[in-house]
DNA sequence: AATATTTCTTGAACGATGTTCAAGATTGCT
DNA sequence: AGCAATCTTGAACATCGTTCAAGAAATATT
């Protein structure tokens, strides 16, 4: 029994990395149950012994890319010591350059969404929520009028805005910006809003 | 022969607003040819005499998206005569409005593209780029140092910060935010951004 | 007006795809 | 070794977008 176990944790495990390599090279589009189970080396059929459905395939990638993403917004967060107002700096530049370095896997955590009306488990909504910490510290040291549940709003705007401009900005299919260019532009802003609700609350 | 003509046309035109009903009630994932052919009167197949595919099917009705989209942004300008900051609030203001009350409608623009490679014709493009004149005027007179070029790209980054507030705002998945919440947010924020360009600027 | 030619329309068929399931193979327990 | 529980298989199903040969309709020609 804990042979059987294992090899299907380990199948599992395969599984998840096939699917999280296929949509990084083929987008979420490109993600195909048959084209898994020969990658993985089984039948079809079976992937389903492995996993729910798609969704739930998609949303286990999603989470990976989540906890590398957080990561990625830590590194920038600990890296020298800045004030307040640059470390956010540091945040949006550190999203925007983990989003165009895992542009397909960052897509599928936003593309998938809207295909499925079904909520999410808790293990996935979790991770999501994680993110605004990095936002709400520095934020906290620059509004310090403001109370925890304003705060977290705030946060929440900023990276919505700052996701925003990623989203558009990476997105090919208007005036295509080169990326040095848009990281400045995302800078200049995230500045700006920071200088605006500093001013807002004197 | 025009007699055909005009009828083609007709059902064409009886294919895109019977598309646009459908993505409207059940979201672009929605859309099936086979539902369109009957709700028209036609044979599924026949749906391919009057448009390519349902590529260009959805970028038909976001068409009409993009161009009542401009219209109410417009009508938010006109409205009244105020300062250019809180116009550019209004003008946000009215994004998120139409956002909230054309959801299926407003996501399908944002979510087709992902699906297909091939380029867009340029019909379609066209709309999009004329969406930011409604916030360049307002942001020249507010930054008049800066050139034409640089209020561009200034202006398509207000425009994608707010897109990014009303995008993760109007989602579900996350903590729900109730609109009018969202509306002041978005109002906030624009102000925190144009003041803090303004003052960066001086 | 009758016929020929071009054009349009049809709906069956194709190829993909996610998902299910009965039958066969495998594994774990006694 | 033998039995029961479990897992695996791959064929089958349903649903898509899309295509296409054949029949219907409209247009052009005589």
């Amino acid at each position: 029994m804990t042979k059987a176990l294992e090899r299907r944790e380990k199948q599992r495990a395969d599984l998840i990395l096939s699917a999280e390599r296929m949509i990084a090279t083929r987008g979420l589009a490109g993600l195909k149950t048959r084209d898994l189970a020969r990658e993985i080396g089984c039948a079809n059929g079976a992937v389903y012994n492995l996993v729910a459905d798609v969704d739930e395939l998609v949303l286990r990638v999603g989470s990976r890319t989540l906890l590398r993403l957080d990561e990625a917004l830590s590194a920038a967060v600990r890296a020298g010591n800045p004030s307040p107002k640059e470390t956010l700096v540091r945040i949006a530049i550190a999203y925007c350059d983990f989003a165009a370095e895992n542009l397909q896997l960052w897509r599928a955590l936003f593309e998938h969404r809207m295909e499925t009306e079904k909520a999410l488990p808790d293990w996935s909504v979790d991770d999501q929520l994680q993110l605004f910490r990095h936002i709400y510290q520095p934020l906290a040291a620059l509004l310090p009028k403001r109370d925890a549940e304003e705060l977290g709003i705030t946060a929440r705007s900023l990276f919505s805005a700052v996701h925003g401009m990623v989203a558009l900005g990476l997105e090919q299919r208007l005036v295509a910006v080169p990326l040095p260019a848009l990281r400045k532009e995302i800078a200049s802003l995230v500045r700006a809003m920071i200088d605006g609700l500093v001013a807002q609350a004197a």
